[in-house]
Order: structure tokens, then C-alpha cells, then sequence
DNA sequence: CGTGGCCTTGAATAACCTCAATTAAGGTGG
DNA sequence: CCACCTTAATTGAGGTTATTCAAGGCCACG
């Protein structure tokens, strides 16, 4: 259950990453795939608890996690921190600093972290020369926008219980995709930013934790969760059903 | 109060629209552009109550609003709404269709409305020849990501009150933008409508309505209304500043 | 072995929702 | 033009959900 099966030596090179599939396009040409490493400017490491970026910082970059994991956040003038993210290997962080030339956001590694700089500018130019890059960033935006929708549904008309379902459903399904378990998972973050990301209190996720777990349809050891009931948790976020 | 000083008889023509500087990018050349007007296949008018796009339609083309005012919704399994946007004149919709070449939402006209069907072969091709449009296309993706992000603050950690403030002080702002009052308005929506973007019951809505009214902070008639004390909203929003 | 951070649990409270009744507005047909 | 009908919005009363406040437990770490 740890990164390391994923964190390798390799060196600053888009063509013979592992993770090329998952943040950058299929179907480029053998004569082209080196042109490719060129949206890479170098890896940057970025420890557990520290800023990859923060809310006013000047924006030249997207950043694309080879390892790690993070949580994207913004913040009130009053203080309030609102969780708008969890990236994980493969994912994309950065993309809100584009309007503005700043970010608008801060991005914090959940643990200890390593990610691809891709100057902005290289990004746009190599986009221009290569139609198939161009589509994946405009998917890998569009993604973001489609995400979001569903983290507004998911506020906006869902119950404690079925935004603490889908939460745990996203996330095990995303790290299915990357090779982990389809059943255990081991939560990066804390009750507080779990809340904050699901819009509810540190101790009512709590609550529906232990609630989940009552009923047998998770087990949940501190941050390790075994799922022991999908089928539960996928009713619970599609009610109608029952 | 009516749109009608916007609508107004023009070609289908990017060059010479009063709406270009909303939706496309300042500083091209005077050369270069005739050639933006390729961006524009055709207008399509739209019918209050009737939509632009469904979920599940096949994506092919981003929509630049000319007249009117849209919503745009996600919908879940067992047919709850939330309403993930308002979009009005010089906005741009559709951008959820890109990752998946279908849209995931829907938009509706709130009123009768006219847009700019720019089909997405044309914006990309044009953007790769242009790096002043394919900056804009990206500004925008990236000013719709900040939005929502602003919008899951809204949701996550804002209480009624505050979220109805805020949404009136961004109506008008951007209201403000095109020419419109800085303090009265007219809702294209319903109480429903609204309560769906902030997540909230139609009743929570009116009772908060009534309430700011009783405060003397808006007048409010109907789909009218008439901000009184912005500065009473502004310190509803951030309540540090009390 | 003690300390601090994180998490859990309980009880009381507040915010918002649900249900229900009433009022206002807009549209239609006589 | 008015009466009627339908839909939208408001208001009240009571219930539910989630929050707040408070206490205690569990680890990890020095």
C-alpha cells in the first residue's frame, strides 16, 4: 500500500515514464515522442507539509505528480480554508493560475512528494506544434471543470453520509487506476481536510466513519480504510435504487 | 434593465461584435483579424426554457453567449438538480464536453437568448496559429476552475446568508461589467433556481430574502431587486471584518 | 513514560429542511 | 377587461441533520 512501487529512477524524461499514460497524450509519433521531453523544465521534490505553490504566488507553471499526493485548498479573507482537491500520481496542479498570471489556490503535499515542472509557456508552445498535446490540455482542463461539477453536487444536494460514500468511492477508484487496491486504501489526509473538502465537520466525518463501520460496510483503522461493502456505499450515493 | 441595448443587428462577425473584448482576446492584429471571424460557424437562437445542450449530446462546439442568460446543471441518477452556473452575455459555455467529446451538463435558456456556435476544430486550429487566442482559450478554462472553486468555498463553508450575499454582489458585478446598474437587478432565475446553485431549499432562499429586505439592506420585488446597503452584503461575506 | 496531535464519542444547540397553508403574479379564455 | 386558473413565492410550525462544545481515548514520538 505504499507509493514505492511507483516512485522509480528515472530520469527527467516524458517518453520512458511510467506515468505517461495517465498525464500525457496517447498516439504520439516515435519521430515526436522526444520533442515531448522538452514540456518537462525538471522534478522538483516537495516534502510533507510543504507548499508546491501558494494563493498569490506568480504563476509559470503546471506541475504534474510523478509521486506523492496533495490537497489543493483556498482560503477566505476571515481564515476559512475550503479543500477543492486531492491529487495523486499522474494528475495535473496548477491550472487555476492561468487567468491571472498568480495562483489563486494553495497546493500542499500530504506526504513527501515529487513533481514535474512544465513551464507554462513551453506547454503552450509545444501545444501549437502538436494537435494531439493541444487536445490534453484541453482535456485535462475540461476534466478539471467536469470534476468540479460533481464536487458541487456533491455539496450542494448530497447528505453527510452519501459525500463521505462518494468520497471514499472516488478515491479507491482513482487508485485502482494506478495499480493499488480496489478495496484497501490508506487516507493521506486528515478527518479536518476530508471535512473540509466534504463541507462538513471534523466530527460528524467522524461520526459517519464509525457509522460505516457499525454497519459492516467499511472497516477503519485510524487513516487505513478497508471497504468491505461497495455495493453499500455505491446505494447509499444513488438512493434511488433501494 | 433589459438586454435589448446588447442585442443588436450584426453580422455574424467576431471583428466588429460589441462583445469582443468580453470573449475574445485584446491586442490582435488589425491583419490578423478577419481571420478571427472563422472562429464563428453561425448563431443559434435559443428559446427561453429551451436548451442549448443536454447531457449526453455529442461535443462539438463551445457557445459564446450574445443575448440572454443560461444555466447551466448537473443531474444525478435519481434526478436531483444542481444548478453548477449563470452564464450571461460574453460567456462562454461547453467546456464540460471537451474531456469526454459528450457533454456531462445541461444549459438552459432563462430567457430568449442568441449564441456564437464556434465549433472546437475551429478554436483549436485557430489557436495553435495564433498564441494570443490560444492564451484566451486557456484564460478562460482556467477562469471557469477558479469560479468553482470559489463556488465549492460557497457551498463547503458559507452559511445562507453568505451565500446569498455573495451571489447577489457577483450578479450585479458582472451585471456592472456590461454596462448594467450597480444596484438593481433583475433575477433570470427562480428561488429554486438559486437555492440549487447555493445549495440550499427554496424556502431558505425566500426567508433569506425577506430577511436582507426587513434589514433594509435590498428592496426586493419579485425577480427585482434593488441593492440598498452593498457594503452590508460585502460584511456579510467576511465577517472578520465586523 | 509522558506529551501533543489527531480522532472519537456524547449531549445540547442551532441551522436548515419539510410540510402545509397562504399570498401574489402571470397567463388564458370568455 | 376581468375572472379564473396555474405557477411561483412567502410565511409559519415543527422536525432533522449537522454543528458546537466538551470530554476522553489512541498513537506516535521524544
Amino acid at each position: 500500500m505504499t507509493d514505492a512501487t511507483v516512485a522509480q529512477n528515472l530520469k527527467v524524461a516524458c517518453s520512458n515514464c511510467n506515468l505517461r499514460e495517465l498525464c500525457l497524450p496517447v498516439g504520439f509519433s516515435p519521430d515526436d515522442i522526444d520533442r515531448l521531453d522538452e514540456i518537462v523544465k525538471n522534478r522538483r521534490r516537495v516534502k510533507q507539509g510543504d507548499s508546491l505553490f501558494n494563493d498569490g504566488d506568480p504563476f509559470t507553471s503546471l506541475y504534474a505528480i510523478r509521486t506523492g499526493f496533495f490537497k489543493t485548498s483556498v482560503t477566505t479573507d476571515d481564515g476559512r480554508e475550503q479543500v477543492t482537491g486531492f491529487q495523486m500520481a499522474g494528475e495535473i496542479v496548477g491550472l487555476d493560475g492561468i487567468v491571472n498570471e498568480q495562483h489563486s489556490c494553495h497546493a500542499v503535499a500530504l506526504e513527501d512528494a515529487e513533481v514535474c515542472v512544465m513551464p507554462f509557456a513551453n506547454v503552450e508552445s509545444l501545444s501549437r506544434e502538436f494537435p494531439v498535446l493541444q487536445r490534453n490540455v484541453h482535456k485535462i482542463m475540461s476534466r478539471e471543470i467536469v470534476r468540479e461539477n460533481e464536487v458541487m453536487m456533491l455539496l450542494g444536494n448530497m447528505r453527510s453520509e452519501e459525500r463521505i460514500a462518494a468520497f471514499l468511492l472516488n478515491l479507491v477508484q482513482r487508485l485502482h487506476t494506478r495499480g493499488f487496491s480496489k478495496t484497501e486504501l490508506v487516507l493521506r489526509m486528515s478527518r479536518e481536510e476530508i471535512g473540509s473538502y466534504l463541507g462538513m465537520k471534523i466530527e460528524t466525518v467522524s461520526r459517519t466513519f464509525s457509522k460505516f463501520s457499525d454497519l459492516g460496510i467499511i472497516e477503519i483503522k485510524q487513516r487505513f480504510v478497508h471497504i468491505k461493502d461497495a455495493d453499500a456505499l455505491k446505494k447509499i450515493c444513488n438512493p434511488q435504487v433501494c
